[in-house]
DNA sequence: ACTTAGAAGATGTCTAGACAAGTAATAGAT
DNA sequence: ATCTATTACTTGTCTAGACATCTTCTAAGT
């Protein structure tokens, strides 16, 4: 079971054992889990270890501890943060329709004020303007801009763009993107969006208004989309300070 | 600076204090932070201490770390999860308005199969209905229904929904909220919409629906919300995997 | 000047305890 | 039967190391 010469660290060994226990349903929602003090005798370790694969397990959402209690299996099936940040093709392939893109645009473009601030560099530096109608299951799903700034990611070519963008950036130039945050309001399509999105007149959009940064903070890309109303939601999961 | 004898745990008072650093500009984005042994020294406090500072204000997003090479300020401003999951009334407050409560309508009913289904109880089973309209600086901003099992929380009057009801759930009942899914979408504000929230025709609106979730993964609410969409965007942050 | 190897310094993982503070169960007294 | 005190058990915090693995710097060799 837990491997001590395997190069693998035994936390992980631990946490991977809990969890295939609750996905198998031999810990079910709402059981208490065997003490620290069981499991570091069970398999002769250091309570130290032991609790750092249940404080794991503890923030990606599968058990909660409560002091003096014990720690319990949690009843909520989803895994916390399960639903992250994901690129579009990411997103659409896990709601099971083939994601595809249409290049409506790519340049290099002075930054105006707006994207410069937000991306943290002077007015008027180069970067990439992205414009794409994403497609899912061939039909249109959102028109897009993606704004990134050009001496953060070199070498950006349309071929990287048909393909995934983010596979770029975090296999071949080793960016580590980190988070996002977004902006999401409801609108009425315009004339542009209509035909881009081949919606009739009066359809309302989801607008999402993104800013991406990678593991240091720096601002990666700011990406406006206008995702179609009867084709998209946005979802998302919170937790509470 | 660091207190052997406060009640407040060593690893909390090194959170503060490096915290406080960065927020004073005494530390800035991009710098390293001394090494774990120099804090070890300097404190006189054991490493796996400071690593539990540091561990958590990495979590939090003030920090990160590399291998090898140190730990250093982030770059980025915001912190994870602080926009966290909110009442509506905090959400207001922290936009800098003030929140306020129309009640249209309190009552508990046999809960709809597809409420029930979310709420993981059986059809049927009673729950309160709440039903109101969400002021901000006295105008409309969101129409709200609320379902809650009435059996979960207990003694719930108009009384507690006029005032803040996370403050009856959380400080009265000593309920844990946890986290919370959303789903947004985009649509068109109906007839009813349209009256309650004062917006003309063809106004489109941002649906949000919400479940809310405690520790141990009970569900505790399923909430339908309505927002004007020239008043509000929703804001959140997600962290890749 | 460039390259390579070794040393120094950093975080990552782990050990084997100890005491603090909370909860639950049990035993004894009323 | 009920209440109170004690004991047992739980997680929370902390100690003082040790070794593994990565990065960076320095010194030596070409």
């Amino acid at each position: 079971m837990i491997d001590k010469n395997s190069p693998v660290p035994i936390y992980y060994q631990i946490e991977e054992a809990i969890k295939s226990q609750i996905i198998n349903g031999v810990l079910q929602p709402g059981d208490a889990l065997p003490s620290e003090r069981e499991y570091t005798e069970q398999y002769n370790i250091s309570r130290m270890t032991v609790r750092q694969a249940i404080s794991n397990l503890v923030h990606a959402g599968y058990l909660y501890r409560q002091k003096g209690r014990g720690t319990f299996v949690s009843k909520q099936k989803i895994e916390k943060n399960l639903q992250g940040l994901t690129s579009f093709s990411e997103d659409m392939r896990a709601r099971g329709m083939k994601p595809g893109n249409r290049l409506v645009g790519f340049e290099i473009i002075p930054a105006p004020s707006s994207i410069a601030a937000k991306l943290k560099i002077e007015e008027h530096t180069p970067i990439y303007e992205i414009k794409r109608i994403r497609l899912a299951d061939e039909k249109p799903m959102a028109y897009e801009r993606t704004y990134i700034p050009a001496n953060l990611v070199k070498g950006l070519t349309e071929e990287h763009i048909k393909g995934s963008l983010y596979d770029y950036l975090e296999d071949t130039l080793h960016l580590v993107i980190e988070s996002a945050t977004h902006e999401i309001e409801s609108a009425l399509a315009n004339e542009f969006e209509m035909k881009m999105l081949e919606v009739p007149e009066n359809s309302s959009i989801l607008l999402i208004k993104r800013q991406t940064f990678l593991q240091d903070g720096t601002p990666l890309e700011v990406v406006e989309s206008s995702y179609r109303s009867d084709r998209y939601k946005f979802m998302t999961h919170m937790i509470r300070n």
